[in-house]
RNA sequence: GCGUCGGUGGUGGAGUGGUCAAUCACAACAGACUGUAAAUCUGUCGACUUCGGUCUACGAAGGUUCGAAUCCUUCCCGACGCA
């Protein structure tokens, strides 16, 4: 049987990878279905880049905007839900495009990732977190050999998940991808580093602008009024981690804006790290004229 | 002009006679990625290298010493103070 198709526009930060979702969608009738992990979060607007309703130019955006930031949303719950979704665009005759910035979320459902079912343990992770990754090691070591011969047996995060599936079903599972349940088109939207960096940096600048809604420093402020702790504020990353210092009084103004476009930057070339990775993608340098034309043909 | 303090790698900043190619942090480059992924973590980071080493370096030039980034002299540059 013909496998259904899925298109999915993935890239770095600043690509443009919104708008060029918007418009493939207008021309091939699709819906578009966010892979990212801000956005995902109301009330983290102008510091994640969402796209706005007039952006969307009435095209449906789902998994967007509907999670209370207090709580923490994951992979996993992505991975169920934009198969969810998958289905329900393909059933309505649409075409589902997937598009976001966010590699381990489109990973988990292009490669159809399987994660094992163990709910985050709050009370054991405050017990782990006290010790250091060559406890942590060791502790895994004894509960699930296999798992720590892969781990990077440095990083903490990794070693408490994994120590805290091991305690509640035997041992870490082996990552299963099982077969592609669609046939996915995968195009990459990139662009070179000086470019990038000079669209980025404007990209924060109007970020900061308070005619922009108030600015991001605004945003944070609201955010901060609406309950949020200072230490869940961090975690929502750099774009949010910069203006509270700044609020703080941490740090100055010019500093605030100056490391927020460099965590940026930085972050696009994760993003690339992450992405090269992957021989399927069809990539796009932006910052030369290109038409999607050859993406439509693709898909066909 | 006099006086004081300082000039160290891409940057900040340790070191103040031998164990120093120089703690550390940042930046840069490369990479990892099993429910935090804009997160978290790793490696490299003077030059050359057969990856064991070899060479050139701590403003410049001299000097003291077995040995100097470290002590002395002069010069150049910077900050501050006094004129």
């Amino acid at each position: 049987m013909q496998k259904e198709k899925v298109i999915v526009i993935l890239g770095q930060t600043a690509t443009g990878k919104s708008n060029f979702a918007v418009k493939i969608a207008k021309q091939i009738n699709g819906e578009i279905i966010s892979a990212d992990s801000r956005q995902i979060y109301k009330g983290l607007e102008i510091g994640s880049g969402k796209v706005t309703e007039r952006e969307m130019k009435g095209i449906p955006h789902h998994i967007l905007d509907f999670v209370n930031p207090k709580k923490k949303f994951t992979v996993a719950q992505y991975k169920t839900l934009a198969d969810k979704k998958i289905k329900e665009i393909l059933f309505k005759g649409k075409t589902p495009i997937v598009c976001g910035g966010t590699g381990f979320y489109i990973d988990a459902v292009v490669n159809n990732i399987v994660l094992p079912e163990v709910k985050p343990n709050l009370k054991l992770r405050k017990e782990l977190e006290k010790k250091s990754a060559v406890e942590l090691f060791k502790i895994l070591k004894k509960l699930d050999s296999t798992r720590a011969k892969n781990i990077d047996a440095k990083n903490k995060v990794r070693l408490i998940r994994a120590i805290e599936i091991a305690q509640t079903i035997g041992k870490v599972p082996k990552i299963k991808k099982s077969p592609a349940l669609y046939n996915f088109t995968k195009i990459g939207l990139y662009a070179p580093n000086d470019f990038l960096e000079n669209k980025i940096t404007k990209r924060i600048k109007k970020m900061f602008d308070k005619k922009n809604n108030g600015g991001l420093v605004n945003e944070v402020k609201k955010l901060k009024k609406s309950g949020l702790s200072d230490k869940r504020i961090t975690e929502l990353g750099f774009e949010y981690f910069y203006p509270l210092l700044f609020i703080n009084k941490k740090i100055t103004e010019h500093e605030m804006i100056e490391r927020t476009i460099l965590g940026n930057i930085q972050y696009a070339k994760r993003q690339m790290t992450w992405f090269k990775r992957d021989p399927e993608i069809q990539w796009i340098n932006v910052s030369e004229p290109f038409s999607i034309e050859k993406v439509k043909k693709s898909n066909n």
